[in-house]
DNA sequence: TCAAAAGTGTTCTTATTACACCCATGG
DNA sequence: CCATGGGTGTAATAAGAACACTTTTGA
C-alpha cells in the first residue's frame, strides 16, 4: 500500500449526544450495541459519515434514525481523533449534542442498536470507545451554552412553569437556585409569553403556564441584546 | 468499489489559524499553495493527518515545520466537513487556533508552502478552501476565550505594558476599553507581577512593565477563581 | 385542615460605567 | 518647552445575592 492510500485507509463518524430532561434530571439517550466491538456495551448513538454526506446531515440523520425527530437543536462540539480510539482502524468521529423534548421521542430503535433507553446523567457507567470522554465533554458544552442561550428552551414541552425551567437549569448546572432572583431574572428579559393558563390536576397550588417568544428573542438579539443566566 | 471501501476513500486534515500581535493589530500567518489545487492563493497553513498521528499532534507539527516553535497555546475549534469544501475528493478538516509570539516566529516555511507571511486581520481576501470561513469561526472562537481565559499573554512578550494589553484586547474584541477601568480590573485580579522595570528608549513617560504569574493563576483557579474581562 | 408547591419585595453588597487632569521622558 | 503616551480616583448606576412569608389547590 502507498503512503497516500494509506492516507485515505481511514474513515469518519459521528456520534451523538442527545439530552433530555424528564422535569427532574438531565437524562442521555443510549443505544447498546448490537455488534461488534463493543457488543453489548451502552454508546452514544452514531454512524459513520456516508461519502457524499455532510456532517451536520450525518448527525441528523442518525438522530432522526433513533428517535423519528426532525429540526431538532444540533451543535457540532468537538472532533475526537487519537489513533487507538477504535479498535477496528482510524476513525475519528465528530461529536455534536442535540437537545429534544423529552414527550416527542418514540421508541424507534435503528437496525444498528439492540436498543435505546434513556439514561440518568448521574448514573452512567462505563461506556464503549471514548464515548465517556465525549460525553463529558459535551455535557460541558451544554453548561455553557444554557447560560449564554436561551437552548434550554429545547428541552422543554412548548408551555412550562418557571419552576421546571428553574430545574431544568439547576440539573444542568448542577448548582440550586434562588428561586425569587432567578424568576426576576428570567421574567425581566420580557421573553416568556403568560399563556393565561394554568396547570390541571396537580395536588397544589397550579403553576402558570408560559412559552418561550422566540420571535421576540430574534428581534432583541438584532438590538444588540445577549441572553444570559 | 464496495460500499465500505468508499466508506474509507477519505481523508482528514487540520488547518491552522495561527495568530500573533505586533502592537497594533491581530494578525493571522497564511501560506501562499504552492501546489494545486488553488496554486498561489494564500491559504491556511495545513496538513493530512497522518495515519498513526493523533489530531493535536498534527496540528502541532503543521504548526512547528512552519514556525519552529513548539509547546505553544493550540486550541481545537470545529471539523469542518462540506462534501465539496475540497476539490479532490472527500476530505474533512479540523480547524485549530494558536496564539504565538510574534516575535518568536522566525521565517522557515515548509516544503509545502511556497512563502509564510503576516497577515493584518482586518484586510484578508478571498483564500483557498473554506478558509475564510474557518478563519471567521476561529477568530469568533478566541473572542470568547480571550474574555473568559487568560490566554492573550500567549500573543504578548514575557514583559509587556499596561497599554499593550489594553491594546491586544481591543484589537480581538474589535472595541475599545476605558483605561483606567480596564487597568482597575486587569490589577485587581492581582495576577500581574510588577518587574520594577520601565521601557528604554520610548520619546514619552517610559511605561511599567508587567509579566503574567501564571503559577498564582493556576492557585486562583483551584480556589474557585474564574478569569473575567 | 393539611400538605405541597406557587408566588411575591426589599435591603445590602458588589460590580460597572462615566469621566479629566497631571506626570515623566526624549527630542 | 513641546509632544507623546503613562498613570491615577471618585461618584453614580446597575446588577447580583440574601432572605421568609402568604396563597391556592387537591386530597
Amino acid at each position: 500500500m502507498s503512503e497516500v492510500e494509506s492516507f485515505f485507509k481511514s474513515a469518519f463518524s459521528v456520534d451523538n449526544v442527545i439530552f433530555g430532561f424528564d422535569g427532574g434530571d438531565l437524562k442521555v439517550l443510549l443505544i447498546q450495541r448490537g455488534a461488534a466491538p463493543y457488543r453489548g456495551k451502552w454508546a452514544l448513538p452514531g454512524d459513520l459519515v456516508y461519502p457524499n454526506e455532510d456532517l451536520d446531515t450525518a448527525a441528523e440523520r442518525v438522530l432522526e434514525q433513533l428517535t423519528g425527530l426532525r429540526g431538532v437543536y444540533l451543535e457540532q462540539v468537538k472532533a475526537f481523533g487519537a489513533v487507538d480510539r477504535h479498535p477496528l482502524g482510524r476513525v475519528i468521529t465528530i461529536a455534536y449534542y442535540s437537545l429534544i423534548k423529552i414527550d416527542d421521542y418514540a421508541v424507534t430503535p435503528a437496525s444498528f442498536a439492540q436498543s435505546a433507553r434513556w439514561h440518568d446523567f448521574a448514573h452512567i457507567g462505563e461506556l464503549a470507545f471514548d464515548h465517556n470522554e465525549i460525553l463529558e465533554t459535551c455535557l460541558k458544552q451544554l453548561k455553557h451554552k444554557v447560560r449564554m442561550a436561551p437552548v434550554g428552551f429545547e428541552l422543554l414541552p412548548p408551555k412550562f412553569t418557571l419552576t421546571e425551567l428553574q430545574q431544568l437549569y439547576e440539573s444542568i448546572l448542577e448548582t440550586e437556585l434562588d428561586k425569587r432572583n432567578f424568576r426576576k431574572k428570567i421574567l425581566s428579559m420580557n421573553l416568556l409569553i403568560d399563556l393565561n393558563e394554568v396547570q390541571e390536576g396537580v395536588a397544589h397550588r397550579p403553576a402558570k403556564l408560559y412559552q418561550f417568544d422566540r420571535v421576540k428573542y430574534e428581534q432583541f438579539v438584532g438590538e444588540g441584546f445577549t441572553f444570559d443566566v
